[in-house]
Formats: C-alpha cells, structure tokens, sequence
DNA sequence: TAATTTTTTAATGTATACGTAATTTCGTGA
DNA sequence: TCACGAAATTACGTATACATTAAAAAATTA
C-alpha cells in the first residue's frame, strides 16, 4: 500500500516531457490496436483513470482525441464504446487509402527529388525481401507500413500524411487478424520496387496505376478474407 | 458589474441539451470560418474561457477537438494558434477532395440507388442554377456545396464523408475570399448534372472522370486566384 | 553596455469538488 | 406478474484550486 501511495502521489507530474493526456492517448491507442480493450465494450472514464493512474482529466481529453481519430465513441452515460471494425469498415478504410497513396505516387513522380531522397523507400523495399526470406510476417508488415508511409511522405501532401497515419492505425489493427491467414506477399514486394521505379522515372501515371492496382488486389484479398473469418475478433 | 456576475453564474449549466464543449466547438469553429479570429494569432485559454463565458474546461476540451480537425494548433505556452491557409494548403484540400469525391462518383454510380434517392442532389443542382441566374453567389456557394456532400453520401463510404466535411469547413473559409473574385461559375452547373446523369447511367468510369475533370479546374482556378490576390485575409 | 543569472509572473496540466441529470433500483398498485 | 412511478445512485460536465514550469523581467556582473 505505501509504495502504491507514493507512486500516486510521485505520477502527478509527467515522468517526461510528456502530458498524461498524451500519455493516455498513446496506452489507450495501443490497448485498442492490441485488442485488450475490446471492441464494443464500454468504459467508464472512472475505470480508465483508475486503470492508468491519473484523474479524469486527462483521460477525458484523450478519449476526445481518439473519437476524432475514429478510434473511440464517447456516449455520455455508457462510457467510452470501442469501435467494431467490420469487413465494410476495412473496405472503407481501404477504398481512401488506395486513392490517397495512388495519388501520392503521382504526385511523387511530378516532383524533383534530391538525390538520397529514395533512400528510406528502397531500404523498406529491402526490409521486406529480408523478412519474407526469413519468413517473419510481422517484420514483413512493418517494412511494408514503412513503405507505404515513405510513398505519401514523397508525395508530400501532409493532410494526405495525417489521414493516412491515422487509418493505419486501424490496418494495423485489422491485420492482427489477417496477417497469418492471407497467402505469402510476395507480389506485394514487386509491385513496391515497380513503383518506385517508376516516380524514378517520372512516370506520373504509370505509378500511380501501378500502387492502385496494388491496393485494389490487397483490398479484395483483405476483405474476403474478414469475411470469411467473421472478424469478430476485432 | 451586477448583470456580469448574474450571467456567469447562470452559465453554469448549458442552454438546451448542448454541452459548453460542443458550443465552444461551434462558435470557435464559426469564429474562424468568418475570420474573426486572425490566422496566426495566438489565443489563451483563459482568454477564450472568457469570450464565451465559461471556464477553462470545456474551451481546452474544444481546442483539442479542433486541432484534431486541423483549424487550430495548441502550443503550450503561447496559447491556441489559428492555422493560416496559405494556397500551398488549399491545393493539398482540394487535390484530396478531388480524389475522393471523384470516388464516390464511381461508387456511387456502381451502386443501386432507391427511387428518389438522387432528388436532393437534382435539387442542390436547381438551386446552383436559380442562384446564378439571381445572381446570388453566396447561395450559390451553398448549394454547389450541398452537392459535393450529397453526391459523397452516394457514394456510401462515410469515412469520405468525414474527410470532406472536415475539409470542407477549410474550402469555405478560403471561399471567403475567393468567391467575388472567381468568374461566373457557369460550368459547374453543368458538370454536376453531367455527373449526375453519368451516376444515374452506372457510368462509374465516365462520373468519376466527370468529376475529376470539373475539380482540377476548380482547384487551377482557385489556386492561382489565391496565389494572385496573396491570401494573407485568411 | 551586453551577457548572464536570478526573480517574478502567469499559463498550463492535473486533481478535485460538486450540481445535474440519466439510469437504475425499489416500491406500489393493478 | 407486470407496469408504472418515485427514490436512490452515479457518471458526467463544469468550475475551481493548485503545483509546476516556461517565459518574461529584473538585477547583477564583467
């Protein structure tokens, strides 16, 4: 009891740096995307300030981050309802994304590039050859997020960047389920390297056709995918 | 000093089923769309608890809300920053919006409609004409708006909805400044029934190309109207 | 005077108190 | 037993207090 007393009292103050808003937002993200704050189930503001030590405050203003972010409901009197992800939640999530990353492919391919600046892109490239040889699928998937995001940052579109990141939250979640149930991703590296060889080349068309094409495979695959295993773990 | 304490006191509870939050959300919101809280400028909480007669609260918890939907930035020490639209800004808008609206064309088209489920969107479209033919720009700003929502609701994929709602706040905040410059917008009119009739036909190809076409030309005019007349007003 | 340190100020982040209203529980009557 | 209404509970929305610390101001020294 005196150690969890002191702990209290010393956790009023952020360790560092860091707000315990911002703080919620991340623990209370990574519970959501980790599945341990299941979907569909409510919680009271009461019960997550008690579960990460700080008053309501904080968790209140974390909680209407997360609704923005399409992570959370908040309903006055039933808590804070995690959101279902269903099949036709992912194939709207998938549907913006396609667009968006073919658009940023493009608009890759208009731009000049300083040399160096392929660097990040090529180097997730070669990460996910690595992990596909070593048959580790949750290396693949990072390395394949990397590219992805490196895709819309080369785009350079930030409101493109924000709305990206913030449904890859919600991939990430949903490929828990799916990541050892789909076929091997081997074209998926292909069609990477294509691209990219492509905003190389200028081909502003070419590139964009190519990710969208790309994205429009791994969505129907994802999808019948949720379909058929229910998704009713997410 | 006697009516100031009766009405703060008062304030207490909110006015009808509507939080302080949510109504600190709307009048900031408004604030800034009208212009009336500069871009750039730099607000205190307790600044903004004041304005709106209410305490620090709620107006922390609107300010986290609208900087989830990129209006303003929350800078710690130098209060709540009104983010400026430069025209560099509202070319990353509207080539988003460009693309997912023109999505939702070619989704909406493959998709089967209800009788009467395109009449709001027949009547956005009289309205665009009734007003231009009144000469009434600002109306018909409001319902070449009501369009775009409507013909994203067609599309079915909410999560477009969301993005363009969000952004939509952005557009008519630049439309402040651009509407009186811009040429009549005849063409438009068009377009939208083009799109309209395409959808209608399960053209999803021909409405998105439709749409597509008439919003890059928007976005060239806009643009370079912005770039022409400095767009430091907003 | 300019630079650097100290002091002061004040905005924020957080905890907490409390009134309100929604929900639930309990009791009453049909 | 069920329906309905009253009382009790309790979660939330908001105000407020307060410690922390960044920024500004002042003072000291070279």
């Amino acid at each position: 009891m005196d150690e969890t007393a002191t702990e209290t009292a010393g956790r009023k103050r952020p360790i560092r740096g860091k707000s315990n808003t911002q703080h919620a937002v991340e623990v209370l993200k990574n519970l959501i995307l980790e599945n341990r704050l299941a979907s569909g189930s409510n919680h009271l503001e009461s019960e997550l300030a008690e579960m990460l030590g700080m008053s309501r405050t904080p968790i209140r203003e974390a909680t209407l981050i997360l609704e923005a972010q399409g992570l959370v409901e908040v309903k006055p009197r039933h808590g804070v309802r995690v959101l279902a992800l269903s099949s036709e939640d992912m194939a709207e999530i998938y549907d913006v994304l396609t667009e968006l990353e073919s658009l940023s492919a493009e608009l890759a391919a208009r731009k000049k590039h300083p040399s160096g600046e392929f660097h990040p892109a090529e180097q997730a490239i070669q990460k996910m050859d690595d992990a596909l040889n070593a048959g580790d699928l949750e290396a693949w998937a990072n390395a394949d997020e990397l590219f992805h995001s490196e895709l819309v940052r080369l785009g350079g579109n930030r409101r493109i960047g924000n709305i990206c990141r913030m449904y890859g939250d919600q991939v990430r979640r949903a490929r828990k389920v799916t990541l050892h149930l789909r076929p091997k991703p081997t074209k998926s590296n292909d069609a990477h390297r294509d691209v990219l060889q492509a905003i190389r080349n200028g081909e502003a068309e070419q590139a964009r056709k190519i990710h969208r094409d790309h994205r429009v495979q791994a969505k129907l695959m994802l999808v019948s995918l949720l379909e058929q295993y229910g998704f009713h773990t997410v």
